[in-house]
DNA sequence: TTAGACAAGATAATCGATTTTTTAACTTAC
DNA sequence: GTAAGTTAAAAAATCGATTATCTTGTCTAA
């Protein structure tokens, strides 16, 4: 074979194993609400869906599980954790607690770069054409915003936590159809927050987060509750 | 078969399955620093060690590094993480946020119920043979105090970040072998907090806890750097 | 001398089949 | 009619072997 292109140069980059392209599959369409909470796996109508094997499945599961996307129970395979009100209300209180610091954190050591990386976030997000894909590419410029905004926060552990709090969260919040109405409010305040970061207004940047993470709580309640 | 005895009699318990059994075995070995940092693991040698097969044992890694004790690497493997410094100062830090938020709660909402585990838990510890295997009795115990001390904290969320964080903290903290001289010191402060809590005194035990958390500290970076 | 190509061996990832355990349906005794 | 016991089917866990990828050492050509 002498195909004299270099890798870099075909559009497919890096593959990736099959066990790290199903968890990647499988997070999203846990995150994104398209199974039932609660529901048993049936790990053969998994490998169906995501066209692998039992082995990079069950690897996939059992790294979900540790991430708590999944339940394991011994000998009874995976299931999809229950949904309730006092788990988001646990979410969400713990989100205003580590997000809060973490904002604190990154306006007082964000740089320049930073500066130009939030501006662009909130761009791209802004244009982001909700319609398409069921809001997907949206989601995944919502979830790139936020974690822009406390990306330089210094902790390793912390931004590990925040995200992990954002994949419970958005179980919540993505159980319904979408609501133009509010999102409207929550879009501004992306931008708003942008506004504030930039300024190194620590304080006022720290209480709009908190009303932000307070309006989607709102949301979030609302599915959950509409949804029982 | 007759045999009459119910279950529960018998000694084992309930045995699990072989990847939660290779689980456990595994974050203990690299909690207490049986692997060195940054090491390759031999998946084979592996196999040797905890007497099992390759598939349980790759779900167990996989577990593990979901959980953070160890990192995947697409096609190559897995391997210990480095230890550094920085990392060892976030997790401190993080410990003293979350560890501290979780006391105070704890303090605000545990029953009398949790005052006798507290006691309990202490007790258990201070009696604890520090010279059996390795101080393996005491490390159980002594997690087990801290897990008891912010218990009641009402968030499962951050008891599960708490746990990791003590993982962590613990690689660093067990690299080299016991110091009685600090060590009486620290389990003194144990026997304190638990007289703290009980006065509900949340301002005196949150600041005595962060006392224990920073001594904790000069240990584990005494370690680290007689270790490097 | 050294960068690149190649081949052989080692390791990681995956597959297909087997074993073990659970679940559910059915029976039988009280 | 209920509860304990039995068994067949389903599902989970594990094993042994295969396939794909990486690593290392050697060689060649500039």
């Amino acid at each position: 074979m002498n195909n004299s292109l270099p890798k870099a140069a075909l559009p497919a980059g890096p593959v990736g194993t099959a066990s790290s392209r199903v968890f990647d599959n499988l997070r999203k369409d846990l995150v994104g609400g398209r199974f039932v909470a609660g529901e048993k796996l049936a790990i053969n109508a998994l490998k169906e869906r995501y066209q692998v094997g039992l082995s990079p499945l069950r690897e996939a599961l059992n790294k979900l599980a540790a991430y708590g996307l999944l339940i394991q129970e011994n000998q009874r395979g995976f299931r999809v954790p229950k949904l309730s009100r006092d788990e988001l209300d646990d979410i969400a209180q713990m989100r205003l607690e580590m997000e809060g610091m973490a904002l604190e954190r990154a306006i007082a050591h964000g740089d320049s770069h930073w500066e130009a990386d939030l501006l662009a976030a909130a761009h791209r997000l802004k244009h982001a054409d909700i319609s398409l894909d069921k809001g997907e590419e949206w989601e995944h410029l919502h979830t790139q915003f936020h974690r822009t905004l406390v990306a330089p926060c210094g902790s390793v552990w912390l931004l590990r936590f925040i995200e992990q709090l954002h994949d419970q969260f958005d179980r919540y919040r993505r159980l319904g159809p979408k609501m133009p109405t509010i999102r409207q409010e929550l879009d501004d305040q992306h931008h708003q927050l942008v506004e504030l970061a930039l300024l190194r207004d620590a304080k006022a940047a720290r209480a709009l987060l908190d009303d932000h993470i307070h309006k989607s709580y709102d949301v979030a309640l609302k599915r959950y509750q509409e949804h029982v």
